[in-house]
DNA sequence: CGGATTTGACCCGCGC
DNA sequence: GCGCGGGTCAAATCCG
């Protein structure tokens, strides 16, 4: 099925300009091409090649979800610092879905994380992940047919939920690995229905079940992403370590998909006063291409 | 037949 | 307190 879709999607992917929504993350730019760091990586794997965090330098938080203490996996939530923009043309936003400052809500992450674990403990044993603390996450757009991109590891659908605001439905995917803890979540844009937003939370515990480990002649190893490459990625909390981040990221193309056309722009937040409040996609969207057009 | 998907119901957080 | 919306569960269904 996947498969299916990465080949639908090989001419028809391509980097959006626009930012994601998604309300609790870090955002930082990088530039794909030019670099051998794969998607993959922004997604776990410290045990293979180095990690977005690794190469940034960057406190990584803590997220494995079976991991005991997760005072660094700060929740999303609370994480709203934002990147200033890198580039004149380029922009990237995250909207918030609360309107709380910032630092107030960073100072109090911790605590708030602990008295979370504390009441989760306390409250009698709930399915949801609402018990566990939440998952670093990160998002990207792309421009694609599809809804659910080729990333390398095998997701099963688990929900599916209509948007409000919006006529396409966001669908629920989790890691089909027992082990590993990893979501994601795929909506469309409303306005622009070629748009696909990616949410990934958590981090893969595993190697990717569909592509070998190493990878020769520097190719990103377990591709995972020939297809989606992420244009604006988000990670919550130590979002300034990014602020005056130069080196590009990117992620590698076509490692299993060579003949896939992905064509990624440099993104970037814009300054905090332009993300207030942006909410939904719909509200974002718009104002992002605004910006694209100045 | 096993795994993946669909889909309605349920739970929870949050805003009013 | 109530309603809404997001997220998840799980039974039913589909598909290879």
């Amino acid at each position: 099925m996947e498969r299916k879709e990465s080949v639908k999607i090989e001419d028809s992917v391509r980097l959006s300009p626009f930012s994601d929504h998604i309300t609790d993350m870090l955002d930082f730019s990088y530039e794909g091409e030019k670099s051998s760091l794969g998607f993959v990586e922004l997604l776990g794997f410290q045990d293979f090649s180095p990690s977005i965090f690794d190469i940034l330098q960057v406190p990584l938080p803590s997220m494995e979800p079976s991991a005991a203490t997760q005072t660094s996996a700060v929740p999303a939530a609370s994480s709203e610092i934002l990147n200033q923009p890198m580039t004149p043309n380029s922009s990237s936003i995250s909207s918030e879905s609360s309107d709380a400052p910032n630092d107030e809500r960073t100072k109090a992450v911790d605590e708030e994380d602990q008295q979370q674990q504390k009441n989760n403990k306390q409250l009698k044993p709930k399915k949801t992940s609402q018990n566990r603390p939440k998952e670093p996450r990160f998002a990207f757009m792309t421009q694609s047919e599809v809804d659910h991109l080729e990333d390398g590891y095998r997701w099963r659908k688990y929900g599916q939920k209509a948007v409000k605001n919006s006529p396409f439905p966001r669908s629920y995917y989790r890691c089909t690995n027992p082990t590993c803890n990893v979501k994601k979540r795929v909506e469309r844009s409303c306005n622009d229905s070629s748009i696909v937003m990616t949410t990934y939370e958590g981090k893969h515990t595993h190697p990717s079940p569909l592509i070998p480990r190493a990878s020769p002649a520097g190719l990103p190893p377990r591709s995972g992403f020939p297809e989606a490459l992420p244009m604006h990625v988000t990670f919550p909390s130590h979002q300034t370590q990014f602020n005056n981040l130069s080196v590009p990221l990117n992620c590698y193309l076509g490692a299993t998909n060579p003949t896939a056309s992905v064509r990624e722009r440099r993104f970037c937040t814009p300054s905090p006063a332009l993300l207030r409040d942006h909410g939904l996609l719909q509200d974002i969207v718009p104002s992002l291409m605004m910006k694209n057009e100045e």
